[in-house]
DNA sequence: TTATTAAAAGACTATATGGTCTTTTAATAT
DNA sequence: ATATTAAAAGACCATATAGTCTTTTAATAA
């Protein structure tokens, strides 16, 4: 689906903004053994999302990486983007430059709103979101094993 | 959605199949310029699909690419897997290697149904089905314009 | 103020993908 | 037979992706 720096870059943000719930700032090499991705990689790519305005770093002692509560929510269609293009959530899946409902390649008609459902989610969705499902998640199982 | 080698293959295997319907047989100069793909590269991806077996070739003049009749019909998949693994429509969005309905990833209860219908998608069309669709729309416009 | 910690910067490497071009092989027509 | 045609084979190149590692910068703690 994605590739793998688009990945990385997602599961460690969710994992980052996950433990700043819990009031914690990763570091690189803690993230990058979390979300099970190469240490230097991980870290490379993490500071490109600095870089990117996504993401917040401190350097030194109890340093490491975390969001800026007063930025919006990231949705996952901004970060795939700002990596990848957005090539895998828009385009005709059968390469034509010009390809709709007027003039639609052999695979349109069901490709379409495959398409579609893909742009919603990468919309709807956020970094943020989906660490909160991830967090309540943990709850549950806690009180579960408790 | 697919990289360039599984989009020029696709475009040009339809291609060819509309061309046979015709009883022609294409060359590569043909295809290529047909389905807007780099002359050689396009011959070195129909010499792969040669050797693949998905298709058929003649040297010398009057030769060209065809379609075995008596073979079955190549489903998207085959022809995608072959090239590019299967990745693009199964596999974790969020790249767990384990993540089902009991071990979830936080885009699985969203993307489940999606991967469900790529993989219905290029499982039930095949080159053959999408060549028919753009011979039939052919038929319906030559009608039209007399 | 200096040692320690951890991110930033950037050089470097490997492999995959996308693409070009020349030479060889094989089919056909004269 | 041989000239012509067109695919097969394969060498070659450029760029993108994936990944590693060292050095520098900046924050903090002793």
């Amino acid at each position: 689906m994605f590739n793998k720096e688009t990945e990385y870059a997602l599961r460690g943000l969710v994992y980052i903004k996950l433990q700043n719930i819990k009031e914690k700032r990763p570091g690189t090499a803690e993230v990058s053994r979390e979300i099970e991705a190469p240490h230097f990689y991980t870290a490379k790519i993490l500071q490109r999302l600095v870089r990117a305005g996504f993401l917040e770093s401190l350097k030194g002692k109890g340093g490491g990486f975390y969001f800026d509560p007063s930025k919006p929510d990231i949705p996952l269609s901004r970060l795939i983007s700002s990596i990848e293009g957005d090539s895998s959530f828009s385009g005709c899946a059968f390469g034509l430059k010009q390809c709709n409902e007027n003039n639609p390649c052999p695979v349109h008609a069901k490709y379409a709103p495959i398409r579609e459902a893909i742009r919603k989610l990468v919309s709807e969705e956020t970094v943020q979101s989906l660490a909160m499902k991830v967090y309540k998640k943990e709850l549950k199982h806690s009180k579960k094993s408790k």
